[in-house]
DNA sequence: GCCAACGTTGGC
DNA sequence: GCCAACGTTGGC
């Protein structure tokens, strides 16, 4: 199977929203403090120009707001060597680093967030890892159907 | 290697 | 603020 073209990342807007990633330089930022396994693999099936839909969860309305791209693929996460960051984990060394992130370079800010609840209301997209009670998932493939109904709802 | 307890995520 | 889901940890 070929790997996904498209993609969904999490992110709480208070710690690093799609405005954050917009005004980076170059509109580019790394995507560091991921800690889940599956995630983590998900990003390390990224290539450079694989679209990524960026979504805010914890937060009011909880939307998918806008698109970027990779452009730097999986590398090791520096967060998990650093003591004094919140993401810092002790079992991981320079010579066998654990967590990777890649780099993101946003393109534009959907004309229409697509919220949460559209997209649960949306036929097509039910299968979303996102829409599953309880998910906890941050980094999800997303399929070429459902990349073309969310783009179409988000104008 | 099992599984109960615990911690975190994240929608509601 | 609540709590369901689920990944992780640790005792055995």
């Amino acid at each position: 199977m070929p790997s996904p073209r498209y993609w969904l990342m999490k992110s709480e807007p208070t710690t690093f929203s799609f405005d954050d990633l917009v005004q980076s330089k170059n509109s580019t930022n790394h995507w560091d403090g991921v800690r889940n396994y599956q995630a983590r693999n998900f990003m390390r099936e990224m290539r450079v120009g694989d679209q990524v839909l960026f979504y805010h969860s914890n937060c009011d309305p909880l939307a998918a707001v806008g698109l970027a791209e990779v452009v730097r693929e999986a590398y090791p996460d520096h967060t998990q060597f650093d003591r004094k960051n919140i993401h810092y984990d002790a079992k991981a060394t320079r010579g066998k680093p654990i967590w990777d992130m890649v780099d993101l370079r946003a393109i534009k800010p959907l004309r229409k967030s697509v919220t949460l609840d559209t997209l649960r209301k949306t036929k097509g997209l039910e299968k979303m890892p996102l829409l599953r009670r309880a998910n906890r998932l941050s980094v999800m493939p997303v399929t070429p159907k459902e990349w073309d109904i969310i783009l179409k709802l988000g104008g």
